[in-house]
DNA sequence: ATTTCTGCAAATGCTTTGCATTGCA
DNA sequence: TGCAATGCAAAGCATTTGCAGAAAT
């Protein structure tokens, strides 16, 4: 039995073959992917599968804690299977979000927290850093296209 | 003369009432407003005025680069007129948002931009830090109500 | 058997768009 | 006067909701 059918019995919440495969697919790709982008993935195997399902879906993993929402500013929003406290850098060409695993965040986190409190008297419960800038891909492509003009 | 119409009027865009209350209310508010917000605190001014003209003025003035958008993960976006970089707190009470005016965010930019850059590839262009949790007076309400129970 | 979940369709909420009118330059 | 901005209403997306039928416990 995997970890996620065990925190979700535990919860009393139903363990379906959709959850599953929305977390698996979460669990798998490396590059946060928004609700209709999961949708497409589950299509093949869930030809009935509904985009409310998926929704719901993910309201309920975020509840139990086994997945976090990031918030790139784009309209819709991405999901990470990664819940230990981590940055994310997102390309403003392309939309891809990578995660910046080496950055210290959750050192960040243990210094600097205090004085964030004391400065705003918050309580806080946790932080979110993102970097918006363009990919090595993108900037490739752009040289490309400036050397041929 | 004041400094946005400067700007605009370089920018060729025309310098109305309506541009100008909007950047007056951000750039007395401490709250950081959302459209909706701005919105109301114009109609006594402005009893004709619309809210597609609070959006696309939001959209100018974002463009150049008078205000900041912010992105808390309300559903509405909140809007700043304090340019420079820096971090902000939300309350998930309340929905209050502060800034954190000593987090050294610049600092921060300036000494570990380079290490992302060299994990990612990417060519960063800005950063964004926010801070979630509850604010003093929401912490004090709910001490208030514990006792009194 | 009970309870929760799924899938569908309709509803909601924020934001954008198109266009005629208004107003800045 | 000419071009851009405003105001209005309709359209557009992402997301939520309500509910009947289906599936999990």
């Amino acid at each position: 039995m995997h970890a996620i059918e065990e925190i979700l019995r535990k919860k009393k919440i139903k363990v379906t073959p959709q959850r599953m495969a929305v977390y698996s697919i979460l669990k798998q790709s490396k590059f946060h992917p928004n609700v209709e982008m999961i949708y497409q993935k589950l299509k093949p195997d869930f030809p009935a599968m509904s985009l409310a399902t998926v929704y719901k879906t993910m309201d309920v993993l975020k509840k139990v804690g086994l997945i976090q929402e990031l918030n790139v500013g784009e309209g819709g929003l991405r999901y990470d299977a990664q819940i230990r406290p981590h940055s994310h850098i997102y390309c403003k060409n392309c939309g891809k979000v990578v995660d910046v695993d080496h950055f210290p965040l959750e050192e960040l986190q243990d210094s600097l927290l205090e004085k964030v409190k004391e400065e705003t008297g918050f309580n806080i419960l946790f932080v979110q850093l993102y970097f918006f800038g363009t990919c090595p891909e993108c900037n490739d492509k752009k040289e490309l296209l400036e050397a041929s003009s």
